[in-house]
DNA sequence: GTATAAACGAGACGGTACGTCGCGTCTTTAA
DNA sequence: TTAAAGACGCGACGTACCGTCTCGTTTATAC
């Protein structure tokens, strides 16, 4: 993190505070809830001075970024999303998979709790595309690129518009409880998605 | 609205206060944004205690919603979506002026506060989806039932997930800062849903 | 009362209301402690609306006053202290039955209230002068009166002072928490005030 | 103090502020009366957060007497009361002192706030008996002292109902102002005092 | 008898202050 | 030098009452 304030030597500081932060912050916000969120609370529960928490994060949300990525942080980089040759099949997997996780209490409303600090805050949306969404979204473009390159798709596609038909619609219900999110709707969403509203021929 | 509080008299509630409260909400989240909103700064701005805030709604987030419902009453009822006959087109317009409501600093931070109230607030969000959302989906469900019966959607369209399909991206890139909101990425996100990913013919 | 507030007509007030507010005020007073006491509070208890109490009473202690006169009232008039022709008998029995009634909680703390109400309020101090401390003082003061003709008391006695010599280090004992209230310390103020400090040839 | 709340740390009290609060009380109650002084109020004109108050004082109270301690501490410890060998003379000149200082309106409201606070609080009470009241006392108790060896006052008195005699009528008059405090006032109260209510051989 | 005007209960209103919580900064002590 | 600890000035919270002000509803003369 080499473009962390330069006042504070990055290799004095303690490990062991960072991931107590993390992870006390990710607890904390599935345990009491997004509003009732502190500082003092996760440096109480963190065991650790309100300063740490300060000198090293500029706000709540980057603690709550952060935290995400020290989650995701092991299967990082190889990653990939699943390839059977069937784009639909494979797309419904991983949907159904992400309703299944926004579904899951522990982590819906630490997700909410990211998702709104970043609906508010456009430098953490600038963090968390970085660092977060653009990878995962590379992911996606790479599985659409080989449907591309097997016919399955159009090629005059935009990757990040054909991205967003697919998850938008998903994460929109969820974030705004738009209605109840099950498997067939995240497979209702993949058949819509691909074939589009038209009838087809 | 006998389902109110029973402990206050509806009627005698002060209707120059109500609308001096919503007012005063809805200016003060744009001017001072979401993060600094206060009920004792509504309560200073609209001239008002604050108990008469707190005596008529239950948090933030229902004056929120209530200062959109009053922006919004005066059209209500009759109100429809444009309907050429051409369904494209008249997507097209509709959510450009939705992205252009979005990228309006007077309307863009209120509609982020009210949506990220909603995030948190599930009471909130069904007294959205009922008073605010559902009403507009109707009238969205009833161009895409015109469309069908012209032949130009197919019939077996589950609507919501249609209503979604094609608003959804558009409402997820703008909360999530996903990327610009800009005329053509509306038409992209119309095109693209009525098309499908697939190739056709 | 002929010089209440001539702008309402006591002739229509309602004796109920009255006698309700009064009872609650010293019941209230001796439950929930004088820093408790509130308006609102009384008017509840007596099931009467605010505006009753603040149209025929200009202040909280006004409310005390009241009540304690509305207590005392029974025996007004014709009231006496004891004369057995043993003046230091007399003052003790007096004092000691002062010393139970400021010992007994049901009267202790409304009368600390109106004691206090009357040390900020110089216009409820007169009125408290006028209508209860007054003819009391009077009844003292006839009784040592009795005593200086028996020959029991110097004649150049100012009566007024005798009586606060008699009264005055009790009262403030009491109010001040200065000490213990017992019956010996009622006799000792009685004989020490009587001889004086001064030994007795 | 060892007997300080443990939850805070005395050691990092900053003294700068604990002045200013002390200071700032005994104006406000002095300006704007006993009624209208707030913790608020306190705070504001000791520009110091209202925390900083509640965490180092019980209640307005304690505020109150710790300001007396404040301004008193000066000549603490070697005072005494004169003692020319006229007892007489020497009890008129300081309580013709204390009526001064009753008098003056920059002590008697707050002197007042002080006394009916004592009234209500008990443990208030304690505190001022302990702290002022009673080195106070002391000084007092040994001037009686030095008559009683000089023969001018009798040896089996209790040597503090002595001391309510002459000072009781005094305070029990102007805080309850039941008559006018004036010097004569004060010399008539020794005079009385001294040589009691019976006439003298 | 009826009208009419007051006093009444109820309680909403604009305010002030309460006592608490958390913010972000700063200072002290220990490792 | 960093860290735990926590005091500090500050601002907002949600609550309790203040004293004022309508509201209908008794109620009790004055027509």
């Amino acid at each position: 993190m080499t473009t962390q304030r330069p006042s504070s030597n990055p290799a004095r500081r303690s490990e062991a505070s960072r991931r107590a932060i993390l992870t006390a912050a990710f607890e904390l916000v599935g345990e009491v809830g997004y509003a009732k969120l502190s500082i003092e609370g996760i440096a109480a529960r963190a065991g650790v001075g309100k300063q740490t928490i300060y000198r090293w994060w500029p706000s709540k949300g980057t603690v709550l970024l952060d935290a995400f990525l020290m989650l995701s942080g092991g299967q990082d980089g190889e990653a990939a999303l699943p390839d059977t040759g069937d784009l639909e099949a494979d797309l419904k997997t991983v949907l159904r998979a992400t309703v299944a996780e926004l579904n899951d209490p522990r982590y819906d409303e630490p997700m909410r709790a990211l998702a709104t600090e970043i609906a508010h805050d456009p430098e953490l949306a600038a963090a968390y595309s970085e660092r977060l969404d653009g990878p995962m979204r590379e992911l996606k473009k790479e599985r659409l690129r080989a449907a591309q390159r097997a016919g399955q798709l159009a090629l005059d596609l935009d990757l990040d518009v054909a991205v967003e038909m697919v998850w938008g619609p998903l994460l929109n219900r969820w974030l705004q409880r738009g209605g109840p999110l099950t498997p067939g709707y995240a497979d209702s969403v993949v058949e819509t998605a691909l074939n589009g509203l038209r009838p087809r021929g």
